[in-house]
DNA sequence: TAATTACTGCGTACGTCGTACACAGTAATG
DNA sequence: CATTACTGTGTACGACGTACGCAGTAATTA
């Protein structure tokens, strides 16, 4: 009978924790719990904690353990985020933070919402949507860098908290303006951040090598490395054709040989991609613009 | 130095996980112990298991030991999948793993890219460069949607398989015939592989909540229930206005909700996207043809 | 004011995990 | 044959998440 799911699986027939405000407290089966996870995981991202006025007060905060959580993964990564390292920071026991805290994925839930902040404010004047939204690129991957353990968990389907949403609106006040439908924005946005999240993957790598004191030369060395195996493997033959096509240098701050002159960085390589995505939008737009201006624009499809 | 498989040697600071409290000290060490486990751990993914013949034949293989992994890995998710899950599978003991493998990362690292399988092969005549990513970025996100798992594990800084490269090259193919120089042709392929990986969040987590027996409607509800939070939030005024500038409906495909008549499903969004990229692209390399012809850029064969 | 009540932080304990290590058995080599 | 190198196993350890019960404390109630 090894074939159980041990994560917080066995925890929900126990189900009491310092939260008296169990809005659902169904015992249901295995089926719909994951659902009902999923929904208590938000809920106790966007709950603002109000006090029950019975006890003795609390001698820590949420936002503390969260704080400490995020120095803790800041200094030392993902793996020495543990609930112990946290308490010990904080001077409590760990299990004082099950008071606070129903388990260690909801202070995590917490933490990559806290740790992801908000984005920048836009400073000045509009400079149109372009530009804007390649501001928001940059500081969405700035972000991403800075907090390199971030990357080191799955985003997908952990609740979104609170900036998390402020990215999200961020983003569409860069576009505001644009003659976008409702829905073109909503998937515009998850055009750019999707390739943001997605292509910031060397980025964030590079950074986290940084972070540790290894020189960028290492890194891109041991990252392109992989690469280099398709060398005159017979599988990868374009692959190969292109590794090979140049003097094979490796630069400091790309994967990829330098070809010609001047090699690209992972900058430009990111610049490059993101102005692609601009462009199609960009088509995009126009299309959508001169449909409207000739009459009819619904359905763009 | 890579041709054997000798562990406990030098390995004293393998403990990954442990080593939380004063993990990595600041030691020179750590600091090319980094790089080089890097390059260990690719060097695994890489090595073709010649079997010394002195001892007793082995009664398993890696890939056996892999096969294993990934079943387990497909049915109960990452959780589920420790050592003592696989050695049970396979009839052995834990510690027999061990000699397999120096470590848990390693199975993984083997497994993700046997997972990750290789890329379908084109079947009849060519269709162009931009059927034929698409077709590639289809069967990325299929691949990737019948083993969510795989988006559960960081993929930054993990090393590269014999797989993963294949991917790559597939994609290389699909674009061998075009105007770009071997830079580009790598910066496209990061570009739509960024897009990909990207974008696929909800479609994964989708299909993970599919294999899970939760209907499409209750994970929709669950998904976009984080994003109705906006609403009347005065943080979010543009995406509270879009998400109520329709009827409110949340369809079963969609996390957003429907306007008009239909309903945009996840998979025209990803569609959308994956046009911009393209279209992006194609006007690059329309222009890049352009210059070529006027003798500015140096061609590609 | 005294009793009640609800909540606090803590100590202990358990089960699971990854894995170090030593041992006994086995097959090729000298 | 003895030697040698390799196999799978049993045991053990430390770290982890966390269930549970306790003693202390502060607001509410009698």
């Amino acid at each position: 009978m090894s074939g159980k799911t041990k994560q917080t699986d066995g925890k929900k027939r126990g189900g009491k924790s310092a939260q008296p405000r169990a809005a659902e407290p169904s015992l249901d089966a295995g089926k719909e719990s994951h659902s009902a996870e999923l929904r208590k995981r938000s809920g106790l991202l966007w709950d603002t904690q109000l006090r029950p006025s019975r006890g003795p007060k609390p001698a820590l905060t949420r936002e503390d353990a969260v704080q400490a959580a995020i120095s803790i993964a800041d200094k030392d990564g993902l793996a020495a985020l543990t609930m112990q390292a946290v308490a010990n920071r904080l001077g409590f026991t760990t299990m004082a933070l099950y008071r606070y805290f129903p388990n260690k994925e909801a202070l995590i839930d917490a933490s990559v919402d806290a740790a992801m902040g908000t984005p920048p404010q836009r400073r000045g004047p509009r400079e149109g949507w372009r530009n804007e939204v390649k501001r928001w690129a940059y500081a969405k991957q700035a972000m991403l860098c800075a907090r390199p353990w971030l990357a080191e968990l799955p985003f997908v389907a952990a609740p979104h908290g609170p900036n998390w949403l402020s990215w999200h609106e961020a983003f569409l006040e860069t576009i505001r303006d644009t003659a976008f439908s409702p829905e073109d924005m909503m998937d515009v946005l998850s055009l750019v951040h999707g390739y943001v999240s997605g292509s910031s993957d060397t980025a964030i790598s590079l950074a986290r090598a940084n972070s540790r004191g290894i020189s960028a030369e290492e890194w891109a060395q041991a990252v392109g490395a992989d690469l280099c195996r398709a060398i005159n493997d017979p599988r990868y033959p374009i692959l190969s054709s292109i590794l090979t096509s140049t003097s094979g240098g490796i630069s400091e701050t790309s994967v990829l040989p330098a070809r010609g002159g001047r090699p690209r960085t992972q900058r430009e390589s990111f610049d490059f991609g993101l102005d692609r995505v601009l462009d199609g939008i960009e088509g995009y737009l126009t299309s959508t613009k001169l449909l409207a201006q000739s009459g009819g624009r619904d359905g763009v499809e």
